[in-house]
RNA sequence: GCGGAUGUAGCUCAGCUGGUUAGAGCGUUGGUUUGUGGUACCAAAUGUCGCCGGUUCGAAUCCGGUCAUCCGCCCCA
């Protein structure tokens, strides 16, 4: 018979045991932060009406970059980040939710493009969002960044420390404004700029597109700073203040690894003020590992009331992924999770080792028992040793007829005769 | 959608200037007197060499096509 492939689909990630456990503690740790900070968990559904996915009507050109199908008469797909969702959720709860309206998912997300290095087809996207309607502080900015600085500080002793790099969405149309750029070439300029990094004729792509004399005006913020633009515009001393308001508050809240970078745009239209995105200070080659902003009308197509937000989004898949894979991680610590395996000689013995396992258990002992008890009892040493139990707990026949256990400390090889109760008093101060 | 690379045992790969029964390491199973693992030694099992076609006396090896995977673009809603 032939045998079926065991590969994942493309751009599909599963883990090993020990990878998983990083994972899901790495998980567990950064929830908890945002826990801590008021946000509300929402575990909204994987497929939505195509129509909340995209505007677009072109289905061929948009399911090269979704997962899309249809039931009966209704289109519908997997969902591709965790904005889209949320806002729908608060449009369509707007009386049931209490704003400023503060909530965090951590879902699979799905997209269809072609896989590559660092991006999947389905991945763990942590999302965390502050809403408001009409009106939302700034200061609610510096509270988001602060926050998710928090939370991937929670990770530290696994990816390391991480710095943060804010730009001004505001900034820039503004400057735009003052120098007279057109509609079309602000566009352009914003690509240009989102681009500037990983492009070499940055600045003669500018020329190309807006004139030398704009191209000189956007160059010196880079080379001399924004502040050199102060009193320009009062739009363009707006945004000054906006990002020393911003980077004051951060400080207060004693985030001190983040410095201003103009050169952050994030890909997205939607956004409209700060935008900020984390990078790893120790592997910096992964590119951002998290980002987001200040967004107005993302509610728009749902709503007519008017929602403002200020949103993150952490890569969780493709940051663990990454650092696993390179063995950037030490996964040492999660792979032992076994205190003590219960190795059974005989089928006699059975019931009794039933008894100790669930006296384990119940004393909160990580325990897994051998129960194919016929086998040699080479194999059932063997298997404990391959689990990494701590603690091999021998039940023969001796042992069941005396009510004790020979604890076979596995990592010196020496072993004693115990009775229940010591065998948990010793396994649980080891 | 475009370009590059790769497809050989469960896994990682060698073999590829064409030539008898296709190899290694790891893993798996069994054994080295059967109530004791991590080391060592011995042995065994497993492949239509991605698929289709062509060249040839002869193809894992050369050529064409196709599919798949990986990498890089495009795209990034």
């Amino acid at each position: 018979m032939e045998l079926k492939s065991t590969k994942t689909l493309s751009g599909f990630i599963e883990l090993l045991p020990a990878q998983q456990r990083c994972f899901d503690e790495c998980a567990a740790r950064m929830q908890r932060v945002l826990k801590t900070a008021g946000f509300a968990h929402l575990d909204l559904p994987a497929i939505e009406r195509a129509e909340v996915l995209t505007d677009k009507d072109n289905w061929d050109e948009i399911e090269t970059q979704m997962f899309l199908f249809q039931k009966g008469d209704t289109k519908m797909g997997l969902r591709y980040d965790g904005t889209v969702g949320l806002s729908r959720y608060v449009a369509g709860h707007i009386n049931d939710l209490v704003f400023p309206f503060r909530a965090y998912q951590f879902a699979r997300n799905y997209r269809g493009e072609r896989p590559q290095r660092g991006r999947y087809r389905e991945f763990y996207q942590m999302d965390l969002d502050i809403m408001g309607i009409d009106t939302l502080s700034e200061n609610y900015d510096a509270e988001i960044v602060a926050t998710l600085a928090n939370a991937y500080g929670a990770v530290q002793e696994f990816i390391g420390p991480v710095n943060i790099r804010i730009g001004n969405r505001r900034f820039w149309n503004a400057l735009f404004e003052k120098l007279n750029l057109t509609e079309q070439q602000q566009r352009a300029a914003f690509i240009l700029i989102d681009k500037k990094d990983k492009i070499k004729d940055f600045y003669d792509g500018l020329v190309d597109e807006i004139g030398v004399d704009a191209a000189d005006e956007i160059n010196k913020v880079f080379s001399n700073g924004c502040r050199s633009f102060a009193g320009a515009s009062s739009d363009i001393d707006a945004a000054i203040t906006e990002m020393d308001n911003f980077m004051s508050l951060l400080d207060s809240m004693g985030i001190k690894n983040a410095k201003i970078d103009l050169g952050i745009m994030r890909g997205h239209s939607y956004y409209t003020g700060i935008v900020f995105e984390f990078f790893l200070d120790r592997f910096p080659e992964l590119g951002a590992i998290g980002g987001g902003g200040r967004y107005e009308n993302l509610t728009s197509k749902f709503s007519k009331t008017k929602i403002i937000g200020v949103g993150a989004a952490v890569g969780f898949s493709r940051l663990m992924v990454a650092l696993m894979d390179d063995n950037k991680i030490d996964l040492s610590s999660f792979e032992q999770p076994v205190k003590a395996a219960v190795l059974v000689m005989g089928a006699e013995q059975v019931q009794y080792a039933m008894g100790v396992l669930a006296d384990l258990r119940n004393a909160e002992i990580v325990s897994v028992p051998y129960l194919d008890a016929g086998k040699k009892f080479k194999n059932q040493v063997e298997f404990a040793d391959k689990i990494k139990a701590r603690f091999s707990l021998i039940v023969g026949e001796n042992e069941r007829k005396n009510n004790v256990l020979s604890v076979k400390d596995m990592l010196s090889g020496t072993q004693q005769t115990l009775d229940i109760k010591s065998t948990i008093e010793l396994l649980k101060t080891v």
